[in-house]
This record gives structure tokens, C-alpha cells and sequence, in this order.
DNA sequence: GCAAGGATATCG
DNA sequence: GATATCCTTGCA
């Protein structure tokens, strides 16, 4: 269990930072679906990343999760990232394997998964849990309510990261959501942003 | 500061 | 069918 600390926005198919841009295709197609739906890709191919699924039917929209604080299960977490890890390494060997496992350990719980990779990694959520209903009490993968008792958020909006390629106008939209009280987000908020 | 890594959309 | 590029991360 953990709290959305971090979202991107990526509205309409004239984003130009959006997979929508140039429209309906194998992969994005579930962006032009209902709401609520996950929507995970794979970026640089090493990273999986999830979004959620916004506008009605037939608009492409999603929100990109960059960081999450995790509130249970850090352990299940801590483990999820380390398999993740294993995983990827094309040379397997004892040593580099004992390494990989101690430097998880050493991670904070507030850093586990405090990026867009990371989410997917420490939650084991991959491509194939596209499609699944984040609004459905059954589904493995889903969506709460923040639990009474937890702080409000401070939200602080800013530009998306990474998107240099969508040129300068849509770069500055203030489209990246943050908790600013937040110790776990993939990129500090800078003082004046 | 940069390499790793594979799918993706576009172009020949 | 080939290739430039990508909503990143963890190392040097």
C-alpha cells in the first residue's frame, strides 16, 4: 500500500508529450478507453511504467505516476525491486547479486518507489496488467482513498519531466503534481517552483 | 556525465 | 525491413 505522492498530466491528442500524439494505436489504445483503467508501458527498454487511464471514451488521456510513499508492506516492496533487479542483469553472478540486495536494504523505505520505474518495479506491475479496472475493489492493482488520519496533501504543480522532445510551449505547462511534503518523490521540488 | 536496453513509430 | 528515439535509472 502506498500514497500517490507524484502524478503527470497527459491530456488529448494534441499533447505533443503525449503517446496519443499521433493517435490511436496498439499500444496507447487503451488511453482512448474508459477511465480508470491502467495503462503501463515500457520506457528505454528497462522500465515499466503505469498511468491512469482519465477522460471519458474516446479521449485520450492519462495520468502518469512518478512516485509513490509507500504506507505498508515495505518489506513485499523492498523485495518486488530486488526480483525486478535480478531480473534485468544479463550476467548473473553471486557477488554482483549480494550487492544489488545490500544496496536495497540500505535504501530508505521513503525512496522505494520514488520514480516512474520505480512504482512499477516495487508494486511488480508490468505491461501485461494494462487494461486492468483501478476503480475495482477486486482488482489486485487499484486505487484508495488516502486512509483519515493521513496529512493533507501541500499539491504544487510544475513542469513534466523528460519531455524535452515535445518542444518549449508544451515543456512549461505546469502539468507535473506533486506533495510537496513529500520525502519521496523522483525529483526534489525546487524552492520558487 | 553517460551507458544500458528493447519496443515503437516513422521513414525508405 | 532498418533506424532514431524514447514520460529512466544507477553507476562512473
Amino acid at each position: 500500500v502506498g500514497r500517490i505522492v507524484e502524478l503527470e498530466a497527459y491530456i488529448g491528442g494534441d499533447d505533443a508529450a503525449s503517446h496519443a500524439r499521433f493517435g490511436r494505436t496498439a499500444r496507447n489504445a487503451v488511453m482512448f478507453g474508459p477511465p480508470g483503467i491502467a495503462y503501463v508501458y515500457l520506457v528505454y527498454g528497462m522500465y515499466d511504467c503505469l498511468n491512469i487511464v482519465t477522460e471519458p471514451d474516446g479521449d485520450p488521456a492519462a495520468l502518469l505516476v512518478r512516485a509513490v510513499e509507500p504506507l505498508e508492506g515495505v518489506e513485499a516492496m523492498r523485495t518486488a525491486r530486488l526480483e525486478r533487479a535480478l531480473a534485468r542483469r544479463r550476467r548473473r553472478d553471486a557477488a554482483g547479486d549480494a550487492r544489488l540486495s545490500e544496496r536495497l536494504d540500505a535504501l530508505p523505505a521513503a525512496r522505494l518507489a520514488a520514480g516512474p520505474g520505480l512504482v512499477a518495479a516495487a508494486f511488480g506491475l508490468d505491461r501485461d496488467d494494462t487494461g486492468r479496472d483501478l476503480c475495482d475493489p477486486r482488482s489486485p492493482i487499484r486505487l484508495e482513498h488516502v486512509p483519515p488520519g493521513e496529512r493533507p496533501a501541500t499539491v504544487r504543480a510544475m513542469p513534466r519531466i523528460g519531455i524535452g522532445y515535445a518542444g518549449a510551449a508544451w515543456a512549461e505547462r505546469p502539468w507535473r503534481l506533486v506533495d510537496g511534503a513529500s520525502r519521496s518523490l523522483s525529483v526534489p521540488v525546487r524552492s520558487g517552483s
